[in-house]
DNA sequence: CGCACCACAATTTTT
DNA sequence: TTGTGGTGCG
């Protein structure tokens, strides 16, 4: 053999060597997890194990180096060696494998050069432990985080370069709105034309760009933009006040990441040269500073891997662009794509009707998943009276599936607005559905939590003026908003801190009226400054709750929301034991970093059985049994600002795409002839997304469809009259499931009025999907209806009378 | 200073 | 319909 070909041939057996270890990936897969070098674009359909392609990646890194993707040969290489590594590669556990991996091994990549970096705090969270598990201590030294807290941990070692101290604390939206307001306020700007929002929105794009205070004022002066002057004025004042006050918010911290790196060569070839291979997660979902970040971190030899669908790229209103998906090959010459399309989540009707419908998109890359599973169940489409009677429906269909044996667990709702979610509670409610509703209103935006968060701010940091004018009243301690706002005056003509004013009160003849309630407050704030050192953070609030009066005061009022708001304060105590478990040094200024960048305190556990409802953005990267697209109605979903905007279609259909491939058996898409939204009542059309759906994949209602439902439909006669003599119809009919179900084929869901049985407490019943039960109470509520209290053997279920007797019958004795 | 009442607006939101 | 923010009174 020559040489050239034992070299070659050589390669060939390495490759297949490493390929061996990773055998239980698919090809696509295992060409994602051997292909270390250079760009590399990973298309990944939903649920096609993109993150077990990411972690795979990882360990043959570690593992191998990058033997499985190079020419290097090593020298003195026998014709044995290769005959060794094709033995491997038939059969590893009959070979050396401790020769095999010196063999294959090149360069093997230490754990600390690889950084990955996600979206979510969950998924970062489940990067790391899923790599745990996959390597054991070495997983502990790959960087798996969020940008966000990648770049407080970069910015934390090198913040004096851009102008703030190490000791930063960031601001979250809320924090940045307040702070918006008060400027809105001090500059005098028109409040209906320059909303709080607007103006950060516009900021917020900026530095996306990259554009400073100083930069954009300078485009808004060219521009003759009177608008963009004035929203200059704003940056220009926010940016100060920001940096006064020591603090970054969400969009500074990869702004000045971003810059550090730019404008600091030392620092980038230091990240540079430590960080040998990149790799991002949902790149679909990346925005243009995101991807400046991503490049300046790519060393030279450009080992950057990202992973996304541009499918699923549904943020675009918080800046995420598709082009850094689509563009990519573009960017980085020579770069490799890999598509990943083989679903290992969904039966084959519901991936049919996900292909067919984000087939109607241009401007994108291109993929069909297909499934090795058979075709399954067949989409349903419901449609109901109102948008009552459509939360019924998904009620008693999940009944059905519990009394057949599934899980509440196994159940999502999903809709296109938080403010659909109320309907389903109340119908979950009412039927004893065990549910909770992920997202809306979160933990840490609730104003309990902000208060003691706020607290625990100013203890950690003096300088922290805006989390100190929200507590220093709360609770009511007789320092007036005036009062405040004096001193804060005082503060910034003088440039100092306005805890410093406050303790000075006495200096000032405006605030000596209140001086002796302002040192109060400062000598509590001071003491509790003085526990930090000697107390751990579980024991320092305590402190804050008790001497603050915090807790006294909820305590002492006696309204039933507040029992909730001191659930949630003792909450946030479990919060904050938790990350004293996770790391070795707490600190509160730690706490206080995980906290601000945690928004989401992620309340989904999969391990409780509850059905879920959350909107179709929060649902990405999670999946389900049993799918319910509620509100599937032009209007809401497509919503009415979609509609005539070909882009903000296309971002709707890819939300469309999410929800249907979050489904692995069952598909149910819902709409209601007439709805009440916001006060108003409407009629919509079904959803033009179901019509996109092949009618070989979906059950439709059986009935005559008005001229109107079929788009471009040439029945003739007035659209109007036929669908308002459909409404007009009386619909009393529900739209039976499929036939897999014949028991509830034709047990409608329960209209409200219909009759209700009389019960008394002893009596026995028969719930179908809770089984014998006794009821124990009988709570007359309005309208004639009753609340139950049945024990269906050990668990005590509360129903409403008139929704249960649908589901449940007296036992004849 | 604190509370009650009225006007107003209202996709989606990983950090 | 619901929640929030601003104003005015006790």
């Amino acid at each position: 053999m020559t040489n050239a070909k034992l070299m070659k041939s050589f390669i060939a057996a390495r490759r297949d060597a490493i390929a061996a270890d990773f055998r239980h990936l698919n090809d696509m897969q295992l060409e994602g997890a051997l292909t270390t070098e250079g760009p590399l674009l990973i298309l990944a359909g939903a649920g096609s194990g993109k993150t077990t392609v990411l972690i795979n990646r990882i360990a043959n890194l570690i593992r191998y180096g990058r033997g499985s993707d190079t020419d290097f040969v090593p020298d003195g290489i026998t014709e044995q060696d290769v005959l060794l590594l094709r033995q491997y590669a038939a059969s590893p556990a009959a070979a050396d494998a401790q020769r095999v991996r010196e063999l294959c091994a090149v360069e093997p990549v230490e754990p600390w050069r690889i950084i990955a970096i996600t979206f979510t705090n969950k998924a970062a969270g489940e990067l790391r432990s899923r790599l745990e598990a996959m390597l054991g201590a070495d997983a502990g030294d790959i960087w798996a985080q969020t940008f966000h807290s990648a770049c407080v941990r970069i910015l934390r070692r090198d913040a004096e370069l851009v102008g703030f101290s190490h000791s930063f604390t960031i601001y979250d939206t809320s924090d940045s709105v307040s702070t918006m307001k008060r400027i809105i306020k001090d500059l005098n700007l028109d409040e209906k034309t320059f909303t709080a929002n607007y103006i950060l929105g516009q900021i917020s794009r900026a530095k996306d760009s990259m554009q400073s205070a100083e930069e954009y004022c300078a485009e808004a002066e060219a521009s003759y933009d009177i608008r963009k002057k004035f929203v200059g004025m704003a940056y220009r004042e926010y940016e100060r006040r920001l940096r006064d006050a020591n603090a970054l918010d969400f969009d500074d911290l990869i702004f000045y990441t971003v810059k550090l790196l730019r404008e600091n060569e030392d620092v980038r070839d230091y990240y540079r040269r430590r960080f040998r291979y990149v790799l991002i997660d949902e790149y679909q979902d990346t925005n243009r500073s995101q991807y400046m970040l991503a490049s300046l971190l790519t060393g030279e030899d450009g080992n950057i891997c990202v992973v996304g669908d541009d499918d699923q790229s549904i943020y675009k209103f918080r800046g995420a662009t598709i082009e850094n998906i689509l563009l990519f090959e573009q960017r980085y010459k020579k770069a490799r794509v890999i598509r990943l399309e083989q679903n290992y989540r969904s039966t084959g009707h519901i991936l049919s009707a996900a292909n067919a419908v984000i087939r109607n998109n241009t401007g994108r890359k291109g993929k069909e998943l297909w499934t090795a599973q058979g075709p399954g169940e067949k989409l349903t489409l419901s449609i109901a009276d109102d948008e009552a009677a459509e939360a019924r429906f998904v009620a008693s269909t999940i009944l059905d599936g519990f009394a057949a044996g599934a899980n509440w667990r196994d159940f999502a709702v999903l809709y296109r607005m938080n403010a659909q979610s109320n309907q389903f509670e109340y119908a979950f409610k009412r039927a004893g559905i065990p549910y909770r509703v992920i997202g809306g209103t979160r933990f840490f935006d609730r104003a309990e939590i902000k208060d003691v968060l706020a607290y625990l701010c100013v203890v950690a940091n003096p300088a922290d003026d805006l989390r100190l004018s929200r507590i220093v009243n709360v609770p009511a301690r007789g320092i007036g908003q005036k009062t405040v706002d004096t001193a804060r005056d005082i503060a910034a003509a003088e440039s100092r801190p306005l805890f410093d004013v406050l303790k000075g009160c006495r200096d000032y003849a405006e605030l000596s009226r209140s001086a002796s309630k302002i040192l109060a407050f400062t000598d509590m704030i001071d003491s509790l400054r003085g526990l930090l050192g000697e107390l751990s953070p579980d024991e320092i609030y305590d402190a804050v709750l008790e001497s603050s009066g915090y807790l006294r005061a909820l305590q002492e009022k006696n309204d039933p929301e507040n029992e909730a708001r001191i659930e949630n304060v003792k909450e946030l105590k479990s919060n904050i034991l938790g990350y004293m478990n996770e790391v070795e040094e707490p600190t509160l200024a730690g706490f206080l970093d995980e906290i601000a960048l945690y928004t989401t305190l992620d309340q989904y556990d999969e391990d409780s059985d509850y059905a879920v409802m959350m909107t179709m953005h929060s649902v990405k990267g999670l999946e389900f049994p049993t799918v319910f697209v509620v509100g599937a109605e032009n209007g809401i979903f497509p919503g009415v600002q979609a509609i005539g905007d070909p882009d903000e279609m296309e971002e709707e259909r890819r939300l469309c795409y999410v929800a249907i491939t979050r489904a692995k058996k069952k598909l149910y898409l819902t709409c209601a002839r007439r709805r009440m939204l916001f006060g108003r009542t409407q009629a919509n059309l079904p959803s033009r997304f179901i019509d996109e759906i092949p009618v070989e994949d979906i059950d439709k209602p059986e009935e005559k469809r008005p001229a109107m439902w079929n788009f471009g439909g040439t029945d003739g006669g007035s659209g109007y009259e036929e669908y308002a003599r459909y409404n007009r119809e009386p619909q009393t009919r529900t739209y039976s499931t499929p036939s897999q179900r014949p028991a509830r084929a034709h047990s409608p869901a329960p209209a409200p009025k219909s009759a209700a049985m009389s019960l008394t407490v002893g009596d026995r019943v028969v719930h179908k999907a809770f089984g014998n039960g006794t009821v124990t109470a009988v709570t007359p509520m309005a309208g004639g209806d009753a609340l139950l209290s049945v024990d269906f053997g050990g668990t005590v279920k509360k129903l409403m009378l008139k929704t249960a007797s649908a589901f449940m019958k007296k036992e004849q004795t």
